[in-house]
DNA sequence: AGGCTGACATCGC
DNA sequence: CGCGATGCCAGCC
């Protein structure tokens, strides 16, 4: 598991220029762009904000994806539950809690301390 | 063509 | 209060 990875072959090798078939997944992947540091969201929160809030399934999936893409900080997107629950499938298990260590963003055990401090909603930042 | 899986979320028992 | 079951969409076998 966790290791099948690149959906689309590499979503068409990280969107091509043209990128005409825009699926929710690239608009995940500017949200996620646009979580500012030291900031932190959840899957639920992107597919609300998408508008496929009954998918946080799909935002899942499209991190899948994302985690090909180094412009995309992965490690700042969590469950609702501000739990590290895809920090596996990072390069390594620790990755994503030190990168989100490195941003001032305490995580105990997987899971993010103050997780209400830290939560960007783009449902309400961005709109 | 059909079915399973997946970095979630929510309700039910 | 804890675990189980269901829904969702898209990709992959």
């Amino acid at each position: 598991m966790a290791n099948q990875c690149l959906p689309m072959s590499k979503l068409k090798q990280v969107l091509p220029s043209g990128a005409k078939d825009i699926s929710f997944f690239e608009q995940v992947y500017e949200v996620v762009k646009l979580i500012p540091p030291g900031r932190v969201t959840s899957y639920g929160a992107i597919a609300f904000f998408l508008g496929t809030k009954m998918s946080a399934r799909m935002v899942g999936w499209a991190m899948n994806a994302a985690h090909a893409m180094p412009d995309i900080p992965a490690h700042r997107v969590v469950n609702r539950k501000g739990l590290l629950t895809g920090k596996m499938h990072f390069e390594t298990p620790t990755k994503m809690e030190e990168c989100l260590a490195k941003e001032n963003v305490k995580v105990l055990n997987d899971q993010i301390q103050d997780f209400e401090k830290v939560f960007w909603d783009p449902a309400v930042e961005l709109s």
